[in-house]
DNA sequence: TTAGCCTTAAACAGTA
DNA sequence: GTACTGTTTAAGGCTA
């Protein structure tokens, strides 16, 4: 009985989830991009995105003029550091408030999110190798206690401003190249460099060093390990000694021109804290989101839990008098204030263009769909995701409030389900309800290819993102080996082929080894799916689609419950948590397709009825050609190979499959044939 | 609450 | 003897 229900999640334990593995990719000739997180401008460059880039000229603009003022600086300064010892990189911090673990990070955020956010870290990251290079070659770089004065010397602050130029170059070549379209929102060498070689740990322990904590051995040999020469958007490898960076802190938030109010009334650990979701702050624990009622009542953005907020600091302050105090002494207008808050704008740029991005792509997710296409701009009114769940909860927090989400699970789907049952029909609604991600507690994005094959489309627009980072894919063991499978030219694999399929894949696999190798013949052995041929070369591993598919659930016709959920589905909250799953998978695919896929003509309206999985279709029949997968496109899965020795009954003569005993494996169609038997139709024999 | 699904771990046997 | 391959069982967590 359960040997017939083929897995088909892998589920995420937290235990092995490391972060970013350092492990270099393994060449597979993929070289696809599609693991970017906005692989989907494609020429089309929003307003905001043109305000972004020229608030980034502009700000580089003004970053060179003010380099070059600064070229004069010098400054020896040999100052101790008071730093509290645990701190939060505030890319962290701000992407989690909630204090997601990595783990849950992995779980909840789509592999373009994630690499989004590894992005932001990374722009974070750069600077803060900056400071560790220049503390650790001078040991000069600190901050003071009562009477910091931070001076940079002129070398320190050539290297920090070498690599905020490179920095501002990477940034400059991706806007270009994202204006016009060649590129998506992907990090550079240098970055995926940073990615490889940094855990969040790392990144504390960066942070630590930024704060100007003595310098460790272990930040260290992180910052010289980076690969920084290895930046493709520049060539600079060394760092020349250039003019000193310094930025005024005029503009900046550093708590000088801010009249702090009165503490009393404000007891620092309670509205103070609401600021973070606004103000993207250290914050030790977990910390409940907030209003922001704190700067109208007049606490300090800067100061909360009764500590300095102030990224990297974390003094403990008593009441706001002291923190004023606080504030005018150790982060007062100098070098290291002032790269704070470039590191601080930094972050916030990242955000905001990435928001950008993820508005745009939205917004032409609910164009595809049909979605009201007159009605503004979702993203521009504030979503209540609340009562959606912990997931939903999670992707509020991670945004500003009020700004648009990635497409999470619930917020693309939406429109589709005012539309009324007829669009959802069916299938689509029977196979979300069998969506198990629920939002709470560790996030598990459940049978995904279960639902519409995403395994292929995903996995063909983030092969570079699953080949790098240490993520584990979303998918059970027995949808990756059948993928593994079926990517084969002959659709057969040993064993041994099947492993370095993973390994060279998936970062995640390169590691314990003997866990998911078990795993893999674990399942090779208790699935029916898997049929062993015996080969001139040993023993290969075939697929049997028809038993694949055969484990996938029944459909759930209108479901009563949902229907009832989609009928009353004019809020988030009110969805039925299985098909803002299911849906969520739909945006995983999405997320990284182009925004403008074709919109489904009356033809297709049937394909809509089969509910995300045609969706992902579109997605994979759009991105088919520019896969990065070199090996097959998606579609190709559904081809069953030989396999199995009773020819099944079922859909026999819907999919020319062919399923006899011995063949040792079926001829691989050409690819305009192989398009015709995507997945879409197989899911559509259910 | 239950059954099914999925993962992980482990034991065991056969083979190179 | 060791490593690999393949099978099987069990346990635990999660979800519908």
């Amino acid at each position: 009985m359960m040997v017939e229900s083929a897995s088909e999640t892998i589920r995420t334990t937290p235990s092995n989830q490391n972060g970013v593995s350092s492990l270099s990719s393994q060449s597979d000739g993929g070289g696809g991009r599609e693991g970017g997180s906005n692989g989907d401008t494609n020429g089309e460059i929003s307003p905001v995105d043109l305000l972004h880039l020229q608030q980034q000229q502009a700000l580089q603009a003004a970053r060179q003029f003010l380099l070059q003022q600064a070229s004069g600086l010098n400054s020896p300064g040999s100052n101790e550091v008071k730093q509290s010892p645990v701190q939060v990189p505030v890319s962290m911090a701000m992407m989690s408030p909630q204090m997601i673990t990595p783990q849950q990070m992995q779980q909840i955020l789509s592999p373009p999110q994630l690499q989004a956010l590894l992005q932001q870290q990374q722009a974070l990251m750069l600077q803060q190798v900056t400071y560790t290079h220049t503390h650790t070659h001078t040991h000069t770089y600190t901050v003071v206690g009562p009477s910091p004065r931070l001076q940079l010397g002129s070398k320190q602050l050539a290297f920090q401003q070498q690599l905020i130029q490179m920095q501002q170059l990477q940034q400059q070549h991706i806007l270009n190249l994202q204006r016009q379209g060649l590129v998506p929102l992907q990090p550079t060498a240098a970055m995926q460099s940073l990615q490889q070689a940094m855990c969040p740990s790392d990144l504390q322990q960066l942070w630590k060093e930024v704060s100007g904590v003595p310098s460790s051995e272990e930040a260290l040999k992180q910052a010289e390990g980076l690969d920084l020469s290895t930046n493709s958007s520049n060539s600079t490898s060394a760092f020349p000694k250039a003019a000193s960076a310094h930025i005024p802190l005029h503009s900046l938030p550093n708590g000088q021109s801010h009249t702090p109010k009165r503490d009393s009334g404000y007891p620092s650990f309670t509205k103070a804290d609401s600021g973070d979701d606004h103000v993207p702050l250290y914050s030790k624990g977990s910390q409940p989101p907030s209003s922001h009622h704190e700067e109208h009542a007049g606490s300090h953005p800067l100061y909360g839990h009764g500590e300095c907020k102030w990224p990297g600091c974390e003094a403990l302050c008593e009441d706001m008098g002291q923190f004023i105090k606080h504030l005018n002494n150790e982060h007062a207008l100098d070098d290291r204030s002032t790269a704070q808050c470039r590191v601080q704008m930094q972050v916030v740029q990242q955000l905001e263009i990435q928001l950008a991005k993820e508005s745009e792509r939205l917004q032409a997710m609910m164009t595809h769909l049909h979605m009201r296409p007159s009605e503004p701009k979702p993203f521009n009114q504030p979503l209540n995701l609340a009562s959606s769940g912990s997931l939903l909860k999670r992707d509020s927090d991670a945004y500003p409030e009020g700004l648009p989400h990635p497409p999470t699970s619930a917020a693309t789907p939406i429109t589709p389900l005012r539309q009324g049952p007829s669009v959802i029909s069916s299938s689509s609604l029977h196979t979300h309800s069998h969506s198990h991600t629920h939002a709470v507690g560790p996030i598990r994005r459940r049978n995904s290819d279960k639902y519409c094959t995403p395994i292929a489309s995903e996995l063909a627009q983030n092969c570079e993102f699953y080949k790098n980072a240490d993520v584990r894919p979303p998918f059970t063991y027995a949808s990756l080996i059948r993928h593994a499978i079926l990517e084969s030219p002959d659709r057969q694999l040993t064993l041994n082929e099947i492993y370095n399929w993973f390994t060279r894949k998936f970062a995640y696999f390169r590691r314990n080894t003997a866990t998911w190798k078990n795993a893999v013949r674990h399942n090779l052995s208790l699935h029916k799916c898997f049929v062993r041929v015996e080969n001139v070369k040993g023993a290969v591993w075939t697929v049997d689609e028809v038993e694949y598919q055969k484990r996938r659930p029944p459909k759930m016709t209108g479901s009563p419950t949902l229907v009832k959920n989609m009928i009353s589905g004019l809020g988030f909250g009110s969805l039925n948590a299985s098909y803002q799953a299911a849906l969520a998978e739909s945006s995983l695919s999405l997320l990284n397709s182009p925004p403008l896929v074709t919109p489904p003509s009356a033809a297709s309206l049937n394909m809509l009825h089969v509910g995300h999985d045609d969706v992902s279709s579109t997605v994979e029949q759009v991105n088919s050609n520019g896969s990065c997968s070199p090996t097959l496109s998606p579609q190709q899965y559904s081809h069953p190979v030989h396999v199995k020795e009773e020819p099944t009954e079922v859909e026999e003569d819907s999919r020319p499959v062919s399923l006899l005993a011995g063949v040792t494996h079926s001829l691989p169609l050409p690819s305009d044939e192989r398009d015709l038997e995507e997945d879409l139709p197989t899911e559509e024999l259910e």
